[in-house]
DNA sequence: ACCTTACGACAACACCGTTGACCTGTTAAG
DNA sequence: CTTAACAGGTCAACGGTGTTGTCGTAAGGT
């Protein structure tokens, strides 16, 4: 097939479908993204997404190369969604740990999606913004260059990487939930000093503790290595 | 379909298949893994495996439920290989981050199996023994007991959902992870001064540090923050 | 040596992503 | 206003996937 996509830009001859539906690749993503929320990511597949839409699957190849370009563009609505209501405040701390919980809950509000999308670069608009947006408040803050990338990237990764780990637990099947917390109570909370002595030791924190997410603490954690090394920097010492 | 998988302990009638295989579960479980390593996650199929031990595709239903099924065994094989070689040093800084390399690289070893069984709390016998040792780890080091349950479950969650992350990275088509680089060597590496100053600036760290994995880095955060929280209490600072 | 039945094989079903060929309504030029 | 080009929706097909209902057969206990 030759190139099937239009450069995305300048469509102009917009036929509605068969059933009366224009098209557009925001209509695309949006229904998309529907689908995603209310039958689970599973639910999503090109013929699927063309039957939402009203539509020939094959038509969606005008808007998407593949599969994945849909993909990227779902997962950067995402995230443009959450950083268009971040404002920085000056205290790159709290700047950074409220668009750490920002993007956590960005991602568990929208479970399936997040999953799908959290691995994958897009490069394209909202991203660039975001990544932008962090680099200048670490930068801002007196990071070095190497530094303020390598500690973007990590904060990055964690925010994604909690988001998707939360979000698959909250996809999971009521039963298996309950099951998992069970597990905590009963399993873990009723070991044997003899043989599991720090377990044993720590069983009612582990039972409160475990059923929450550990991202804020995770979080908090980054942050203040962050803090204490950037310390160690203004106060000269080279390491 | 009526139940078809045999309760796995007592199977006897073991007959060889058309092309002359005895099938257990072990087997498919270790033909499944190097199948993964050999050819990819995505050579991963029911209909391959079946392939690749020489018998029909719904063979296999006999002895797992479904593809889930059989991830899971995979993913509780993996976590007992890993376990078995760690041993701890009397360091606890060093210890952790041992541990959390080892759990990271099993991930990437088995991606697959890894982003099934990051989110699960299976509550079997390598699972608990991972947990007692690494509360050992910190309480031996000093940290109380509500401290030492919190950076625990931050730092496994870390690793779980980093190995999670980074698999899914590793399991991407290989076309795409080179459509990746190609965006951050491209899009981001060419960014004018003018409209994005701090990429800008930073677009050949940046380039440099994505392509790979940010987990050593964070998880070198989470150990300073930790240490330095230990130190704190050592003081006796009471925050 | 027989009977039972576990379990491997087969064929079919309903999906999936993707593509090449076709057809038609929109649009811009004359 | 007419008309010709072509963007873009549709159709049919290909080769893949997971999964299941049915059947035959050989293994094991007796």
């Amino acid at each position: 097939m030759t190139d099937r996509v239009v450069p995305a830009a300048a469509r102009q001859r917009r036929r509605p479908t068969k059933q009366g539906v224009v098209l557009s690749e925001e209509l695309i993503v949006a229904t998309a993204l529907r689908l995603i929320e209310e039958h689970g990511a599973e639910a999503l597949s090109v013929r699927r997404l063309g039957r939402a839409l009203g539509a020939d699957p094959s038509s969606l190849y005008r808007y998407f190369r593949h599969t994945d370009d849909l993909m990227l563009a779902i997962a950067d609505e995402l995230i443009g969604r959450n950083l268009r209501v971040w404002r920085t405040t000056g205290d790159w701390v709290a700047d950074l740990r409220e668009l750490g919980l920002r993007m956590h809950a960005g991602a568990l509000a929208h479970p399936r999606a997040a999953m799908l999308s959290a691995h994958r670069v897009t490069g394209r608009v909202h991203e660039i913004q975001a990544v932008e947006s962090m680099l200048g408040v670490l930068r801002g803050a007196g990071f070095p260059d190497p530094e303020a990338v390598r500690i973007y990237h990590a904060f990055v990764d964690q925010a994604l990487a909690f988001g998707a780990l939360d979000s698959a637990c909250t996809a999971l099947p009521r039963s298996a939930r309950e099951a998992e917390a069970q597990v905590w109570r009963s399993t873990y909370g009723r070991l044997p000093a003899g043989t599991h002595p720090h377990i044993a030791a720590t069983a009612p924190h582990l039972v409160a503790t475990m059923r929450s997410s550990s991202y804020p603490a995770a979080l908090d954690l980054l942050l203040a290595a962050a803090r204490t090394r950037l310390d160690h920097l203004r106060a000269g010492i080279v390491e």
